[in-house]
DNA sequence: CAAACTTAGTGTAAAATATACACTTTGAAA
DNA sequence: TTTCAAAGTGTATATTTTACACTAAGTTTG
């Protein structure tokens, strides 16, 4: 064990880890770490994982969600929802997860419990900031997503239903989209993660009558056709239906 | 410390607490316990809990919630749902909440994660086994329900969101009922639930248009008046519908 | 500068679903 | 046998969902 290992601060049980979700336009993209150079390990161990931690002793979890995201992202204050916590006994135990957790962790043996999260972000403002382990960050195609480390296909699985449900019953696309964007935009993004093909002009028509979007006097730029009006998320209070009669599309 | 205590088997981080939603027939009831009289304390604390416990190093999640309400009720295989995970810095702050700790945990002052799993039980069949601490059990009624110790109100307001949620969406009322059933139970139990009046005729008709439904040869007995036909819920596969077509009631 | 290309923007008719609404039947109890 | 309580049952109207295709506008290319 090296002697700069601070393992006082750290709750050596429970750990959290983040499902960050950006949409470049034509894909649903997901943020994964490359854990051993993200280490300085560089033990050709290539192993994709979700950006996480293990919570210090006095930290609240959501709390260290957002430390791990800011760490990662240099982005405070992001969406966060809580995904559920992932406990199984053996979510560390493939051979590759053991190796790594020997070399990084203090109590490398130790039972931990994660907790996830999962973060819209609008990919292109929030560019990763070359700075910490965040050069090895990498946005990752969803469909392409292969085995990652540990537990975290399993917690990116849970997520992925969680953010489909939630594109349905509640306001939360925009949080994917840049601030002013065409309406054609948001077609796409609903079509992309729902993997559906929604008829056009209803989805319009809908997604309107909500009353979650506003027009405004500004149109696309530098695009090789017509340019589209773009449209703004109003952000009004989404009270939580308990009659189930809003349909977000 | 007392010698008897085993602190050797225990993660002393992480715990489970169990909401267990039963219904009678009137209202919907939440199974709670005294937490002195539970750890034969007899102090005048007369706080009510969720189950719940410490799990053991060794032990999965569902595991552990299934042992607390194994030992409560003497049933196994009970439906269970995670929550979520509930890990507030001051979740065990309360004053009495840390008499409690002081009194029972090996290592009071650790900060603890826990992990909520709401259950569905048939009240009448899981009578509570008259054992162990299950003798401090109660059925509480939920519009009823006060200040529970430690973070168990925000615990239980996220297990009633849940289950009003899968209600609509789930074939899942039929775990609270026996197994054979007159409709106008499942119509009081909506109603209750859902905090709500619906239409009886229509509510009928599109319970019965689902599909999971069969009438059976049955018929109520020893009620004062006509008595209904019996039905059973049909344990054919619900498939989650991307598209959100279906809509249990 | 005309033609071709690309996406923007728009309406309607038919089908399916949701809603509102009240009387008759049946068995038990008085 | 009368009364009581819940069971059981149908329809008309309103609303929502669905399927479907052309014109408009700006950019690029030849």
């Amino acid at each position: 064990m090296e002697s700069n290992r601070k393992t006082n601060n750290i709750n050596h049980s429970v750990s959290v880890d983040c499902v960050v979700f950006g949409f470049d336009g034509f894909s649903l993209k997901v943020l994964l770490v490359q854990r051993d150079l993200r280490d300085n390990l560089d033990n050709g161990d290539d192993t994709l994982v979700l950006p996480g931690d293990l919570i210090y002793i006095d930290e609240d979890l959501e709390d260290a969600a957002s430390r791990v995201l800011l760490d990662l992202t240099g982005i405070d204050n992001l969406f966060l929802e809580q995904i559920g916590a992932f406990g199984s006994l053996n979510r560390l135990a493939k051979d590759k997860d053991k190796v790594w957790l020997d070399l990084v962790r203090p109590i490398p043996e130790s039972r931990v419990i994660t907790i996830g999260y999962f973060a819209l972000v609008n990919i292109k403002n929030y560019t990763i900031r070359p700075a910490g382990f965040a050069k090895h960050v990498i946005w990752e195609d969803f469909n392409e997503v292969g085995e990652l480390g540990f537990d975290h296909n399993d917690i990116l699985r849970t997520a992925i239903i969680k953010l489909r449900n939630k594109l349905y019953h509640e306001p939360v696309g925009f949080k994917l989209l840049p601030k002013y964007f065409p309406l054609n935009h948001l077609y796409t993004l609903y079509n992309t993660i729902l993997n559906s093909k929604l008829d056009r002009r209803n989805f319009l028509r809908r997604i309107l009558k909500t009353g979650f979007l506003k027009e405004t006097d500004n149109f696309q730029e530098g695009v090789p056709h017509k340019p589209a009006r773009l449209y703004k998320f109003i952000e009004k209070e989404f009270e939580n239906d308990n009659n189930h009669k809003f349909k977000f599309y």
